[in-house]
DNA sequence: GAGGAACTAAACATAC
DNA sequence: AGTATGTTTAGTTCCT
């Protein structure tokens, strides 16, 4: 139980990221390019320029907050819902010097300006300045071809073919150059016509809203993705990935990896606009010219079209051509842009909503019971374990609320670590698996833990009996085979044989829905399910709660009975198993869900169903030994999964005879 | 406290 | 005769 402290406090270091306020956000962003910078022992004259100009703009904007508190000008909304999305685009915009610090300091002393015209200022600025890193940039890409060009020609090597397309990648450099930066403005223009830059004089202004900080981020990114990110060679993050990558992947989940990847990704692009060597741009641009966002596998994937370019260079030309600045390629980006917002959204919400089932689903597998001593590992070793780790799909777990209202039925596949062993003691009693716990995911989600550790799996004998049984590919096992299976994937069952055998065949023998068939090889034993469902109703009219529960799993998975029913008529193995194929999640939820469906569907179709999977073996056997049990004790344990989970320890050798032991447990 | 379920232990039968 | 398999009974514990 204090183990979990451990785990639960990973996410400091995002926390902290997350800044509180716009105004320690500022500190740190400028601390952290300053530290980029700084990491170059000797600051030439423009770093320590760019330096002194960010601290400027952060007075600035410091004295512009202090400016609005006191005037009382309201922050606009959107400061408080994305305070994080302001400072670090904004910082990073800042590289080319339009006004001094100087100058700067100058107007924000003698505050000359209102807030509203500084924050216009502060947005011209930076406009200025993105534009002289554009032009920059292209002086650096010219100087770099020009390089290229030089070198070439002295080579000697193919010289006019080299030139040509030297100067059709210059030409199509600076054809997107241009394109970029009419992007740009255009970007500005439709932001301000749409208020997404609160820079009308009648609006309350955002302080610290400068250029870029009312674009969205999936926009600003991939403006500054294309004018420079790309052509980083070590921009290994984000970079690498498409477009609709970089926007998914860094500005999508949470705040914190959202404002570090923005900085991450501003630092490394106004790194290479100041520090890259011609010999990295070079490979940079090398690098460009392969992993072109738009680009690949010859043909152009602007959405829509697909157009096969053979080369790069035909390629740019083809995207300057087709998907030049124009009305439509302008609103083909921006639906790209909603689309990827979209999807986004939808992620967040399916995440939560995943999140929240887990949640659910722990929570009730977290049931305290009321005894006051662990009896089973249900109950001790998952109460443990949903409290200290994280699931195997690396969700948080919510603490049990006590006012939840707990369920027994509807739980979901539990981990058992072996962290939790201290809490597996001797065990007596069987955890009442009727409905309980799924036993199929819980042997599936915790295998290699019941493998390995001496505990005794929290099912009766007969749901252990019946699981080896459906387990099995013909739904039929030699009493040996069913030893073996035990021996297998219990740990606890390598000891003590002599008792757990006896108790194995006297479940066997007692419970009626066990089926001893003679076949040429021998005896077998099947599962008989129509056994299985004929008990059930008693079950179910005798627990309210029970019967509570099976309505809410039935409705739960109401859209899958099509697919449950048409799976269990075939014997019911592969169609969780093939739909959640790969997903240990998937299939111990698919497995779980339809555990609980099984009664229920089997339940609903109690009067005499031909397809049970108990039956077909037995019908193609010769002597079905019926058992005439009275009122049978055990016979259903519940809706036990006809999922397998055949997955068999390969270190265990199922043949090796685990004889007796010393007793030293399960004493009372 | 009663009844049921699950478990353990054991006796017994049968087949190989 | 020994072992494996199968059946049945009895006693215990725990839960509802």
């Amino acid at each position: 139980m204090m183990q979990e402290s451990g785990t639960e406090t990973k996410s400091n270091d995002s926390a902290v990221q997350n800044g509180g306020n716009s105004g320690n956000h500022l500190l740190e962003c400028t601390l952290r390019e300053t530290r980029s910078n700084g990491e170059t022992p000797s600051l030439d004259a423009a770093d320590l320029a760019h330096l002194q100009q960010h601290q400027a703009l952060q007075v600035a904007r410091q004295l512009l907050i202090h400016q609005q508190q006191t005037t009382g000008v309201k922050v606009h909304k959107r400061n408080d819902k994305q305070p994080s999305l302001q400072v670090p685009v904004s910082v990073a915009m800042m590289t080319p010097q339009v006004i001094t610090p100087q100058q700067m300091q100058q107007i924000l002393q003698q505050q000359v300006l209102t807030p509203q015209q500084l924050q216009v200022l502060l947005q011209q600025q930076q406009a200025l300045m993105l534009q002289q890193q554009l032009q920059e940039f292209y002086k650096k890409q010219q100087e770099q071809l020009q390089l290229q060009l030089l070198q070439q020609q002295h080579a000697g090597k193919q010289p006019k073919e080299q030139q040509q397309q030297v100067a059709t990648q210059q030409l199509a450099f600076q054809q997107q150059l241009l394109q970029m930066q009419q992007l740009q403005q255009q970007h500005l223009l439709t932001l301000q016509r749409q208020g997404l830059l609160s820079i009308q004089p009648g609006q309350p202004a955002l302080p610290l809203q400068p250029l870029a900080q009312g674009m969205i981020p999936n926009e600003l990114q991939q403006l500054w993705k294309e004018v420079t990110g790309s052509h980083t060679a070590d921009d290994a993050g984000c970079n690498n990935h498409s477009t609709l990558d970089l926007s998914t992947t860094c500005v999508s989940s949470v705040v914190a990896p959202k404002t570090s990847l923005l900085l991450n990704h501003q630092a490394s692009t106004n790194g290479q606009t100041s520090l890259l060597t011609p010999k990295r741009e070079s490979a940079a641009h090398e690098d460009y010219t392969q992993n072109h966002p738009l680009y690949g596998h010859g043909v152009c994937k602007w959405p829509g079209c697909e157009a096969v370019c053979e080369d790069f260079p035909s390629f740019l030309k083809h995207l300057n051509s087709e998907h030049a600045l124009d009305d439509r390629s302008t609103a083909q980006c921006r639906v790209q842009m909603q689309v990827v917002q979209q999807l986004e959204l939808q992620l967040s919400k399916d995440k939560e909503r995943l999140q929240a089932m887990m949640t659910h689903l722990h929570v009730k597998s977290t049931e305290p019971k009321a005894s006051p001593q662990p009896l089973n590992l249900v109950s001790s070793v998952t109460l443990s374990k949903t409290a200290s780790e994280p699931s195997p799909q690396s969700l948080p777990h919510t603490p049990t609320t006590p006012t939840t209202p707990l369920t027994p039925l509807t739980q979901g596949p539990s981990v058992i670590t072996t962290t939790s062993i201290h809490n597996v003691g001797p065990i007596r009693r069987r955890y009442s698996d009727k409905y309980n716990v799924p036993i199929s995911s819980d042997i599936a989600q915790n295998q290699e833990f019941y493998k390995n550790a001496e505990v005794r799996p929290p099912f009766t004998y007969a749901s252990l009996i019946r699981q080896a049984i459906l387990e099995s590919p013909e739904k039929q096992l030699t009493l040996n085979e069913i030893y073996n299976w035990f021996t297998r994937m219990f740990a606890y069952f390598r000891r003590n044989a002599a008792t757990w055998k006896n108790a194995v065949r006297h479940n066997l023998s007692l419970h009626k829905c066990f089926v001893r068939v003679e076949n040429v090889k021998g005896a077998v034993w099947t599962v008989d399910e129509i056994e299985f469902q004929k008990r059930r109703p008693q079950k179910i009219s005798g627990s309210p709660s029970l019967i509570k529960n099976i309505q809410t799993s039935h409705a739960y998975c109401t859209p899958l009975n099509a697919a449950l029913q048409a799976s269990m008529a075939e014997n019911s193995i592969p169609l969780y198993t093939t739909a959640s194929m790969g997903n240990p999640a998937l299939t111990s939820l698919a497995s779980a869900m339809r555990e609980e469906l099984n009664g229920v569907i089997e339940h609903g179709n109690s009067n005499g169903s031909d397809s049970s999977p108990g039956r077909s073996p037995m019908q193609a056997m010769h002597h079905v030994h019926v058992k005439e049990e009275p009122l049978d004790p055990d016979e259903n344990e519940g809706p036990l999964s006809l999922v397998t989970t055949a997955n068999h320890s390969p270190e265990f050798d199922p043949d090796r005879d685990y004889e007796d032991e010393p007793v030293n447990e399960d004493m009372e």
